[in-house]
DNA sequence: CTGTTAGCGCTTTCAT
DNA sequence: ATGAAAGCGCTAACAG
């Protein structure tokens, strides 16, 4: 069907590995040859077979994304990053391919498919820190980013934001709006984001010498459905609270309709922080007010440092905090000045 | 690094051959020599290597999906799709590979792109219908799925959910809650789909017996900020609407902010549906009426057919128009008695 | 039942 | 500067 080199030397009237030096740029050929050669070749559109480039120079011609889940998958956040690392990956002409699978079993398995499909290293997304191949995976010999859950290994790198500044810039946004009793509505401990947001809020009301109480965080699992859950739970248990912060824009949009289910106004009676800046962040009402990650940028370091790794066995991976910022909008605003003479 | 076919052979004491055949459950091969050739395969955590087979069966191990322009991918809209080309890619064992593109060339060149890249066929989606690849799509001896593009062939087909259906719902949902005035909103007519949902409309509004004015009828371009215009546009010169059927949910979002804006309420003064039931659809206020596509079917329909094809040289392509949904929420509502009257 | 031979399309020594 | 030969890892006739 395609044209292939044999068609190609044929034509031009030269043996194969000419033409392929001359396909290739190799000094080693005459221009008049090479010239020739040229214009056989696009004479037969002749596009070289990366199949059977990739066999024999054990080159991999593509980067594998693993999404764990298909959540995972459903949020914008996930679409983002895919541009990212496809945009990094095309101008290394290299190609993406998705995986989505229910459970990754052992460090070796997931390599040794990751080898068989002829990748040059993958990065995985939606991993739970209690998944035991964590500790494996950096291990290995290939080269694999992980997101959002932290490794380090000769082969091996994460990428994430600094969510624990992110955190700290969301109480300190409402502290200085004069709140003083902040709740927490964090997502599940399976994910490594949920320590380190807790450790952000943490540090953010010590910070600005206040106290924190076990009864002001509730455990969501970053579905809607348990932002509403929190709202309702946190403000029944503490009806003084004049502001939250919600570890995930989704459930953050369960906390605004469950707040305003119980007549409570957002944000004169109340503030709502989220975070990640989801599209949908924009177009809720009030627009929230959110800690933003890029997550484009995120896709295309992650794609970065894997074919770093790919492209010189010598390249140690880094790990870099991405930034991430406030975003003001509806969602927060002043304390009541009742609230505040408390 | 991995095991190879040699090494298998080597362990279990066979030909090379042999152990391929073993492995790949030939039945010329007694029980007592495939069970010691599963053993070493075992034992040497054996994988075969698909850059080769597919070297040598010449059959294709990936289909590819091609969005052009970035902003496909970041709707919710392509990543469902997503989704179902995967799970339904993954029941064929196929991997999905990922391209993104400004611009396609000719439709010779993107075939031979696939197929240097092993591809068995390709999706693609976002092309505009003025694009004049179109034409010559389907007389390539490729699989091919467009997306929202009619096309017929040999080896193309497309997918896409019934829009003139999905349209006349809107309209007859609308003309049932009293409305008689109804605007449009559409989106630009690069998109096939545009003209689909206008006609649509119109039937809607003929089958009820309305007339078609064309200052009722505003072009935007599926983005929010176009959605703004329009309702801005369409409510300046005809302050006569009760309501609105815009042809995208983003653009609905921008209609009802510029409604409320102007100081018009949703859906007391003015019923607003939109077209796709994208997540944040359920997250505005009021909650968006729209027509729903399920992407996620989409995907896995688009992917049948393609997979269909591949399998199959002589497999005719289908296509079947997709239902969509009319999903009733807070933005359509009774016009209000005083408008009846008019 | 099993092994030998050939070849997928390409790159790469090694001669010439 | 050019070509012949070997081989990447695998499958598929064809013999035995």
């Amino acid at each position: 069907m395609a044209a292939t080199l044999k068609d190609v030397a044929r034509l031009a009237g030269f043996s194969v590995t000419t033409v392929s030096r001359a396909l290739n740029g190799h000094s080693d050929v005459s221009e008049e040859t090479r010239k020739k050669i040229m214009e056989a070749a696009q004479a037969l559109n002749y596009v070289p077979n990366r199949v059977a480039q990739q066999l024999v120079m054990g080159k991999s011609s593509a980067i594998g994304l693993y999404s764990l889940d298909r959540e995972t998958f459903q949020n914008q956040f996930i679409t983002l990053m895919i541009s990212g690392l496809m945009d990094e990956a095309t101008a290394h002409d290299l190609n993406l391919m998705l995986f989505a699978t229910q459970r990754l079993q052992t460090a070796e398995e997931v390599v040794m498919q990751c080898r068989q499909r002829g990748l040059g290293g993958a990065v995985i997304s939606g991993l739970r820190i209690d998944e035991d191949l964590i500790g494996h995976l950096p291990q290995m010999d290939f080269p694999i980013v992980l997101v959002d859950v932290p490794v380090h290994g000769p082969r091996a790198t994460y990428v994430s934001v600094d969510n624990v500044l992110g955190a700290r810039k969301a109480v300190e946004h409402l502290v200085s709006l004069g709140h003083r009793n902040i709740g927490l509505i964090n997502g599940h401990s399976g994910a490594w984001v949920s320590h380190q947001r807790r450790l952000g809020y943490e540090q953010g009301m010590r910070d600005s010498g206040l106290a924190i109480k076990e009864s002001y965080i509730f455990e969501g699992d970053f579905s809607k459905e348990s932002g509403r859950r929190g709202a309702q739970h946190l403000l029944t248990v503490n009806p003084e609270l004049t502001a939250l912060f919600v570890a995930s824009d989704l459930m953050a949009v369960g906390a605004l309709e469950q707040l305003q289910a119980m007549g409570r106004g957002v944000p004169e009676d109340i503030s709502v922080v989220g975070f990640d800046d989801q599209d949908f962040a924009l177009h809720v009402s009030p627009p929230l007010t959110t800690i933003r990650q890029d997550m484009y940028v995120f896709g295309r370091l992650a794609a970065r440092e894997l074919i770093g790794m790919i492209n010189d066995p010598g390249y140690t991976p880094r790990h870099v905090d991405l930034p991430c910022t406030l975003v003001q909008r509806g969602s927060s605003g002043p304390v009541r000045s009742k609230e505040v003479l408390r």
